[in-house]
DNA sequence: GAGGGCGACCAAAGCGCTTTGAATTGCCGT
DNA sequence: ACGGCAATTCAAAGCGCTTTGGTCGCCCTC
């Protein structure tokens, strides 16, 4: 059933029939209510094919996915994913994900604005003067950043969560504890929410007149085993933490092994405190001693992303407005004074 | 840079260039050496919408999502996305991931059918008898299963691991160490993978002239909390597991926060053995004990489900071809003879 | 030398929509 | 009675490809 019978049954022209289906005015009532009937009953569903061509609009939102041998795609993907899906399936708007090689990017994401694959994209994990923020922005494709980058010189729409004031706020909370030695162990510092959450330690230790020695630093990607070795490393040192933030669940594991390998418990000998993405298959509270945590659903992060990609693709949004949310500080066990 | 202008540049028609870049045998090399260079030198790319207009075909593959509040994706869906974008990104394959209410799928699968918005999808994580395979064989669209359904009255094409052989040999070895008690913590028994490394524990006590107790196995989802509690609750019995085998590193990370929250040693009290589906951050050599596992890269799964799905697109593969792979069982001290 | 076959090319008809520009109608004011 | 105007409707021209159903020479065969 295309719109050729459809218009022929109905004794329309194809224009009428398209317009009132499409809503526009110009179309009587009475018109209008006929052919959305005839288009039910009959099951008539126009052909996105044949729109796309017609309009240039895909209907659909992109993602440039990096890939390579070397590349592992981050757990949280899964969960951002979820969150858009849950928004986008009530819109049926769809997802592409166009594979790129994770170091020529720019390719792949001019084929897709080229071909007018999709109506708008996000990108996510974007580092400082993020390249392809630039190229979004100047191709002049729709697009949402999931995170900040910072040494633009324009504004863009984003939306991120509120990293320095988490790291901030957890580890000024481990300083009222009488912390002294605060250990950071953060995620790949070229991307920017490990910057800002640098940042906010940096500023908490500050404002007690302390300053974060590059040995009380790591910057990792975040697997189980790369926290282990940072929290080892620290662990083992002269002037060994008391407490130490770190950037992922993941991570967290990783230092609690290490340091029970070392004999030091947690809270009495370590305290430690962990950013939470909120995943269903790994939960602060239910380490052998609970977790704090500062905590922010990623998955509410890729419905809120859908909801304001599907905005701007339909014109209801524009300009360049950063959201920012802030981030639950939940206390749990595994933080204590210092001894 | 449309085929219009590109022919009138070369004094061709349009039949004619269109025939010489895709590579009709119907004209001359001469002037398909002319045309492809041209093509070249103008940057010209056949619009992908026109083409899908006119051929039908979209140049993509498909996968619906189950989506909604209760519905976690799987994080093992990551790595194989993954696997599938290193084969896609060389062919210039795109996924399209449409979201699905987990209730009803179906529609999301005629919908996307009907409009032919992907030439081929893949469908994962199975359940016995799955709907989701028959309907696209009715529908008649290209498909790999990933993963194996039973109870189907027709042959499909799929790629699976042997989770049954897997767990059998697994099983065997910890009988063969002189475990008699062996516990099964497993995935939600409603997907075939889970059944069938039941059935390949199962095979291996009965071997030994041994059954599977109800108290002696669990079907959860797999998450660290649900792999912890079940542990728990086989390791507090009377007849407790001396050995557990279970089907993910996830749980198993559960698994062993309850040996330790009992007071039992690995492998000294209880040996444990996992699937490991390869991940780059949870990796099993690196539990306080090492794990020993059944190890098979979910991502190499995705790669071969693309090229396959890509072979099946051009052709170049029909028919109902099933293809098991080994699972390597990897030893590490996580096990032990029993005491 | 007529007929057939073949290699190379082309004009035009789709594919199924949207949109432009125009036509038709009825109604109002003057 | 007539021009003007708003409300509806329409025919046809795109969108940029692929594919059908040719044409036009040219060589080969009998």
């Amino acid at each position: 059933m295309n719109l050729k019978q459809l218009s022929l049954m109905l004794e329309l022209s194809q224009t009428t029939v398209s317009r009132a289906l499409n809503g526009y005015p110009e179309v009587s009532e009475e018109t209008r209510r006929r052919v959305m009937d005839a288009a039910k009953r009959h099951g008539y569903r126009p052909n996105p094919s044949a729109r796309r061509l017609a309009t240039g609009k895909a209907g659909m939102i992109g993602y440039v996915m990096p890939t390579g041998a070397a590349v592992d795609i981050d757990p949280h993907f899964v969960e951002f994913l979820s969150g858009l899906g849950d928004y986008a399936r009530g819109h049926e708007l769809d997802l592409v994900l166009s594979p790129a090689d994770a170091q020529d990017e720019e390719t792949t994401y001019r084929r897709i604005v080229a071909n007018k694959q999709v109506d708008a994209l996000y990108i996510s994990a974007p580092c400082s003067a993020d390249k392809r923020v630039a190229l979004a922005h100047q191709l002049g494709i729709p697009f949402i950043v999931h995170g900040r980058s910072e040494g633009l010189d324009f504004d863009y729409p984003f939306i991120d969560i509120d990293n320095e004031g988490a790291f901030h706020d957890a580890t000024r909370l481990l300083l009222q504890l009488g912390h002294r030695r605060v250990g950071l162990i953060n995620g790949d510092d070229s991307q920017t929410f490990a910057i800002f959450r640098e940042r906010g330690v940096r500023r908490a230790l500050l404002e007690s007149g302390l300053v974060l020695e590059p040995r009380q630093i790591r910057s990792v990607a975040m697997t189980e085993e790369n926290g282990y070795r940072a929290a080892r490393g620290m662990l083992e040192a002269s002037d060994a933490p008391t407490a130490i933030v770190c950037s992922s669940l993941i991570m967290a594991l990783g230092v609690v092994r290490a340091a029970r390998d070392l004999r030091l418990s947690l809270p009495g000998d370590l305290s430690l405190v962990s950013h939470d993405d909120v995943f269903p298959w790994l939960r602060p509270e239910h380490f052998s001693v609970p977790l704090t945590t500062t905590r922010s659903s990623i998955r509410a992060a890729g419905a809120r992303v859908a909801e304001r990609l599907a905005a701007r693709i339909s014109g209801l949004e524009d300009g360049a407005r950063g959201e920012v949310w802030p981030v639950d500080l939940v206390v749990r066990g595994s933080i204590a004074g210092v001894r």
